[in-house]
DNA sequence: TTCACTGTACCGTTCGTTCGGTATAATTGT
DNA sequence: ACAATTATACCGAACGAACGGTACAGTGAA
């Protein structure tokens, strides 16, 4: 089985128990692999377990914002794209974020690097639809942040009330909101 | 030294590092007191901490609150008020929320119903506000969601980023777009 | 034969927790 | 008033369990 083949499962574990939750047992119980065949694909252990997801989020967020630009349409239209997929990835606000649980504990200064590019990389997509579709620069930025704030607030929301209806909710509002003055 | 002297201590701890990342000796270095006199203080050990944090969150929440809603004003002044009290309590994003962290990892089965209830609390704090003043009963409670998700949404990108900017801009702009519309 | 892969046994460290105890302050019986 | 008792605050040392990680001898397919 291919080093690949795990990295769904590893990203599932950081998101829901976060770095420091997240123990060797319950990644080998959760793959079906011993700890020799785990640190066999993972000679770096834990923290290369952790660099391989983001990297995998890396590509997974730049398909996402190439999907949502390289769709014809309005700016409306490419945000609803957006959504989409961010729905996807979160499974309708059932999953949380890798990005939060990474924030926290010892990972916050191993990977606050490549969490902070990843969010600027996302602020930035969306911004880039706005200004393309006619926004001023400052508040196409500033709406690029409330988006993604939107998104992180609603996954917290969603998981501290055991409901992802407001996740739901905000996906769909949310594109016309940041379209708000075009 | 009396117990509730070191709940600020183990609040500004578990919400940085969450349940699992918050170890015993972490505790006994914060606060000075070896790890067999914490438990002389929580007999419970960290679930009892924990637990004790939370009971001091209920209460300053609850204050909060009170703030807001004996606050002589308009809608919008209220809020600004708990505007104002929430960014202390976070100290201006600095501080991420200790409500996110119980959200994750083996903490999340643990103290789910109490972070929920809380989290509950604060929403129809805020619709309760709006509806005073007049917001229909269902967009109210809509806008008491949208204002939590976007404090916790900006808290989390402001330790992403490492930079509480968007925090103390979403903190400045809240009050008036919960308005909207009234 | 080679090499990716795995099971088993181990390493030192740290985990949360408990035990047995000390020093001091407060309370009580006489 | 004073001694006996009890409560409070604290600590060093140790517990078994689990931690992240390593060493190594297989195993089986190409």
């Amino acid at each position: 089985m291919a080093k690949q083949t795990h990295v769904p499962l590893l990203l599932d574990l950081f998101r829901q128990f976060g770095y420091d939750g997240v123990t060797l047992s319950k990644i080998s119980e959760a793959t079906g692999l011993g700890k020799a065949s785990l640190y066999h694909y993972f000679p770096g252990g834990k923290d290369e377990m952790v660099e391989t997801v983001l990297v995998a989020l890396e590509q997974g967020l730049e398909q996402i914002i190439s999907d949502a630009l390289s769709c014809k349409g309005d700016a409306l239209t490419r945000l609803q794209t957006m959504g989409d997929r961010i729905n996807q990835a979160y499974n309708g606000g059932h999953k949380p974020c890798l990005l939060a649980a990474l924030s926290l504990g010892s990972a916050k200064a191993v990977f606050q690097e490549r969490v902070q590019r990843l969010l600027q990389r996302w602020i930035k997509a969306i911004a880039t639809i706005l200004i393309e579709a006619g926004m001023a620069e400052e508040l196409a930025h500033q709406r690029g942040e409330d988006g993604v704030i939107a998104i992180q607030g609603a996954l917290i929301l969603a998981q501290g009330l055991n409901n992802p209806s407001p996740f739901q909710r905000v996906i769909q509002q949310l594109p016309s909101q940041l379209c708000q003055g075009l």
